[in-house]
DNA sequence: AAATTATGTGACCAATCGGTAACATAAATA
DNA sequence: TATTTATGTTACCGATTGGTCACATAATTT
């Protein structure tokens, strides 16, 4: 009864989020407007204003999808259990490596990302006040549990890298080299993390001795 | 004879030039059109076409101009052979500081910056080439002749504490908070520093542990 | 089956976009 | 001073923008 029917209100609505999705990934976010919306989903344009209120209201919902935003879990790549057994080293390489593949499958989320940093307006605060808490639970549980601590800086740490991995990662998907390095090819990046596991040998090091005397 | 007439082609060009300069800091790249320039410089749209071809040959030209990107001189903060002089660790930690107090002199720049990784076209191209060998030359500058190598990731990892500083000022440009840091407050800067400083302190610790042996 | 409600369509609006022409006027040249 | 050249202005073009409206039609209720 719902599957065939010509005029299906929760169908067209899913239609619009589609469009959107599609149009950030592929064309980002300099295309993203309502007429072009209404064309990529095939549907006259005032229902996007009947249903969502607008171009703000339809990104807003867009926002709370959950193809937008990785999940902890996807994040973790484990169990939270599993998780907490790992080195304060360990935890970060893998949420290092986990968080670029999770983009990698969202170009669409790269792409907000991006354009929350080109655009301050009503709709990317909301965007960045919806995550954010989302971003800061990921830190949180690295670091919580954890009796091993590299320093007082940590929290700046692992904002340091993670800020850096979202750079470098929203640079490869705009094909955009970075200080000479090619993004785009995979050994690349096993260097990359070469040199993060050099970071946290030495933060390790330093512990060591420290915590020595 | 050339301060006070009233058609003067030079004036007007640096008219032009300081408008996309103007807009950029004040709005962001989404409102930098032939029309608003226009507007902004109070100049006929046509002279844009007929000075620097279009709007692409507008930004190409503001892309050259010396208020965009700090020299190589103003990152290092320093001579030459001053700055050869330090350490690898010194070196970093400088240019990181004066890096970041260039970008915060220039939002223009800053914001150009984040409109390269939301719109790939054939004007982000463009800027991207012109200013990436300026970028390897820095990074070229601080490894180079220097008998202190910390590994064989230095490259990347130079990239990496850059791609995290720029991210991070850009976001502090935006106003918008990463990973639950305040980057409007100089306390939290400090405490970056401090976490950067950390690194390099362990890399050093393990630099001396491995030659030991 | 008839009436009502909800969903989808199309035409239309003013504003703005990038772009081009004809025109006016100041500056430089003859 | 008269003429030419270069600089700046204005009006206009078609296309597209965000936004609203009346209308048609399918789905639901009576």
């Amino acid at each position: 009864m719902s599957e065939k029917q010509v005029k299906n209100k929760e169908q067209t609505m899913q239609r619009i989020l589609t469009a959107v999705e599609v149009i950030l990934a592929e064309e980002g976010f300099g295309a993203l407007g309502i007429n072009r919306i209404a064309k990529q989903a095939d549907v006259g344009k005032a229902l996007i204003y009947r249903y969502f209120g607008g171009l703000e209201g339809v990104i807003d919902a867009y926002g709370e999808t959950d193809s937008f935003w990785p999940s902890v879990y996807e994040i973790r790549g484990m169990s939270k259990e599993a998780f907490i057994s790992l080195s304060l080293r360990e935890r970060c390489k893998t949420i290092f490596r986990n968080f670029r593949q999770a983009l990698k499958k969202r170009p669409h989320t790269v792409a907000i990302y991006a354009w929350e940093m080109v655009e301050k307006n009503d709709i990317t605060k909301n965007l960045i006040a919806n995550r954010t808490q989302s971003s800061l639970n990921v830190v949180q549980e690295m670091l919580s549990e954890s009796k091993q601590v590299y320093s007082k800086y940590d929290h700046e740490m692992t904002a340091l890298l993670g800020a850096a991995l979202l750079h470098l990662t929203i640079r490869e998907h705009m094909e955009s080299p970075f200080a000479g390095l090619s993004l785009d090819s995979e050994k690349t990046w096993d260097r990359i993390e070469g040199a993060l596991d050099t970071i946290f040998t030495g933060l390790e090091t330093l512990h060591l001795s420290t915590s020595k005397r």
